[in-house]
DNA sequence: GAGTACATGTAATTAGTTACATGATTGA
DNA sequence: TCAATCATGTAACTAATTACATGTACTC
């Protein structure tokens, strides 16, 4: 399906970059809720995107003998992002999930344990709840960006992240309920 | 980290299975929303696990030929399965989303064919809510099982399903009302 | 006899993680 | 001068998907 490909091109298209700052931008707080990357994923798909003539790069000397890359999107590249970008998609069938796999188990634990365990979930989730909801009071003061904009789309995956982390923590409150 | 491995031991340590069985749990409502693997992972792992002393097997020759080999966790991989489900672990930095991908990107495209997309979502998150619901009430008639029972598991990861689904259809709301 | 479900495997490829490897620049 | 950050790459391994490959049992 070649994903990392299309959130490597979205992101050169918005402006050009070097590998590095693709790296920081999938660290990022809105972007780290649903994709993510390591470096080593990073450099060869560049590679083979400007093998591929979807992207270009010019050499950049800092200083004395510092390489960097900076990436361009080319025309093709652009076309490519977009007919992906149009594409009606079927939801995925799994959102895997390792805490929910215990969840499933959870019957071989004794119950005093797995509200333990229930209780450190809820508490790691509320912190990124807390730290999501921060972000969205000080980068966008709440409000959504103008259409048209990246920073709406910034602004709404924001959001999707919240009401997840939400619904996520309603979830482990039932379970808790459940076990209490 | 061999969540597989973890999945299959907790599968059959509830009850013996063949691979089949297995992969049809995968299948299964409530377990399809937070896991899936295919066949062709499913039986080399099986064979790993044997190998390890976490299950062993039975040959059960239905028929004329036709050999299925029935599986059975050992002590060994009970106390494995055990040790790996009181583990608090951290969660998960993402949880990767294709269409919220598209999302962070669709200032690239028009007003309407964004538009479009989101209502396509939701057309297909509602049908998935609603047969989560219709099993939730038909299986479980909205009452959670007794304590210490497997069944209470499924019905806590069915819940857990509906209520990411209500947020889902929350969000894409939300993002429906920005592009209107 | 045809179609579906049962049943098990391997091969090839793609995706993703962790570890190895190197070096420059900036600011305290 | 030390630490953090910038900057780029490869190697080895694990995880997952898609395709290839085969055959049985049951029901209509």
């Amino acid at each position: 399906m070649r994903n990392l490909k299309y959130a490597i091109l979205g992101l050169v298209n918005r402006e050009p970059m070097t590998g590095y700052d693709i790296k920081k931008a999938f660290e990022d707080r809105a972007l780290t809720s649903f994709w993510h990357a390591e470096h080593s994923q990073i450099y060869p798909e560049l590679k083979k995107l400007v093998e591929e003539g979807m992207l270009e790069y010019d050499t950049d000397i800092r200083g004395e003998k510092m390489e960097k890359k900076l990436y361009t999107i080319t025309p093709a590249g652009r076309d490519e992002f977009l007919n992906w970008l149009r594409d009606d998609v079927p939801i995925e069938r799994t959102y895997k999930d390792i805490f929910r796999l215990r969840t499933y188990y959870s019957d071989s634990l004794l119950d005093r344990e797995f509200e333990k365990l229930l209780q450190s979930q809820k508490k790691q989730h509320k912190e990124k709840h807390e730290y999501l909801a921060a972000v969205k009071e000080k980068v966008f003061n709440n409000t959504p960006p103008e259409k048209g904009t990246p920073e709406l789309g910034d602004f709404m995956v924001l959001d999707g992240a919240i009401l997840r982390e939400d619904a996520y923590i309603a979830w482990l409150d039932k379970c808790i309920e459940i076990y209490k």
